[in-house]
DNA sequence: TGCCATATTGATACTATGTATCGGTGTGGG
DNA sequence: CCCACACCGATACATAGTATCAATATGGCA
């Protein structure tokens, strides 16, 4: 097992960022960024208040709203409609969530921006936001499955 | 005021929907198809619920679940995350959500489809479906303010 | 270092949005 | 007209989030 370190870098960042808001350092904002920062998959607020009992569920909501705020962490709208929270990479993309493993990754290389500010504006629609939320199975998924058969 | 026909055209094709899939013609079946064909507006559950109070809350959810399988009635997903029902023209598409008046209208002319399955393809994923949603101001709201000022 | 204004916490309660269960009722096919 | 069973409403429960408020911890400052 490798030497585990303490806090981890990413958990570092995140109070970084909290920090540099004007936002205090607490020993349940410490937990929890910990706890953000090392989960892969999207999760939900109920999981995470599970996985830290000891704090109040309040504390939960409140803490991932901040991180949502600073964008450190972003929201993940799962194919049922249940919302979920992830790491995210700074700035506006999307996710191709993947519906068998529950693994999210980033997309690149797709501006629907573009094409939604032309298709908006022939309805005399003024954009000003939008979400898109990607669902089928990553390469891993499919893979598997490619294999058995 | 104009004659008012009972019931409406649209609820009927309700009805009819629901018939065709084997669906009973029971008195509360047929006052959510009344009440869902004459919103203008996307609607929350508990909003149709306390427009249909004799009805038991958990009526009026299954009846939407059994609405929007049947493609009848599309769920639209507010900017704050608030699920809301509108009437739907069947297949798949998006809409123009005004965040200003709440109203909602068709995206034409956006093959985001497309796009997507190239971007994906990229990624190794197997694309399977996708949810967008557009937030902005209606032609009506922006020529609103536009006068205003 | 110690003080103290105040940001933060956690308990609790409340709203919203659904789903599961279950005894009783209404529908509609035969 | 009957009766199986689809459907109903009541109720309870689960998840998701916000509001309130008294108690506490933080960090800037003397």
């Amino acid at each position: 097992m490798p030497p585990r370190r303490w806090p981890t870098p990413m958990a570092e960042e995140i109070l970084t960022a909290l920090d540099e808001r004007g936002y205090r350092s607490t020993a349940p904002r410490r937990a929890v960024a910990e706890a953000v920062a090392g989960r892969q998959r999207p999760f939900s607020a109920e999981e995470l208040y599970r996985h830290l009992p000891h704090l109040g569920r309040a504390t939960i909501y409140r803490t991932l709203k901040i991180l949502v705020d600073l964008e450190v962490v972003c929201r993940v709208l799962l194919e049922g409609g249940e919302m979920h929270y992830q790491l995210s990479h700074r700035g506006h993309h999307h996710h191709l969530l993947c519906v068998e493993c529950g693994s999210s990754q980033d997309l690149i290389g797709c501006d629907v921006e573009e094409m939604l500010a032309g298709a908006s504006a022939n309805h005399g629609f003024q954009l000003s936001g939008h979400r898109l939320e990607v669902y089928g199975r990553c390469r891993r998924c499919t893979e598997k499955t490619a294999a058995v058969t």
